[in-house]
DNA sequence: CTATGATGCCTACCGATTCTAGGTATCACC
DNA sequence: GGTGATACCTAGAATCGGTAGGCATCATAG
């Protein structure tokens, strides 16, 4: 039986945060729906993922945080990318795309 | 002092392994240097990484392993893709597919 | 002839990160 | 009143790649 949602790798997370911040301000619920959504429901980020992954990428400064209403009136906790975090979201998409080009040549290798 | 190397993603190390032998029967050491080899450079597997690696792998049943000895006349230790390794190495390669897939469609999303 | 670097194997431990599995609370809807 | 969605959180397990060591052989440079 197995999942057709795929597992993330380990260190692609991040990126996704900051790619779904990078399209307006969200709280962490959202988060996990822009990203499903934007994948076409391919990824789907476990809630126990996702904020001990804010947490630390709000340590690190890449978001930063504060508390408001959403649309309908509840309370919630929204993040914003900040300046540095954008500039991490540049050089995570660039190290992903190395390695997605790495190991392309890999596998389109011969001896 | 950013390394050129790029480190690997946790779960891309199997599949370069199992890529690495499908292209012929090759010693631990030897994978290290084929890896490195096709990516042109850009993905070092460590011998950390790698000897507990080949012993998961081989534990699984994806590869099996013999000591033999290379044209230089040294001893080494062989691995062979077994033929449930070869599956697995599509099954391996169709999750990557699926992942770079998945990330690229975030990526170019917009909301 | 000795030191160094490459080849070849291995292990122990660390660090990072994701998942599972829980918990809490509010709200809409049936 | 119960269920599912929304919204937050934590603890613990599991995985896996890296660092840093160890050991042995061999070719080559000094």
């Amino acid at each position: 039986m197995p999942k057709d949602k795929a597992d993330l790798l380990q260190g692609t997370l991040d990126m996704l945060i900051l790619k779904a911040l990078s399209l307006g301000e969200l709280h962490g619920y959202g988060i996990i729906q822009r990203i499903r959504q934007l994948s076409d429901e391919m990824l789907n980020v476990e809630q126990g993922s996702l904020y001990p992954a804010l947490y630390r990428i709000e340590q690190k400064g890449w978001v930063s945080a504060r508390w408001d209403v959403n649309e309908t009136g509840r309370e919630a906790k929204f993040y914003k990318l900040t300046r540095s975090g954008r500039k991490q979201l540049e050089t995570q998409e660039a190290s992903w795309d190395r390695l997605v080009l790495a190991i392309a040549k890999v596998r389109q290798g011969t001896v």
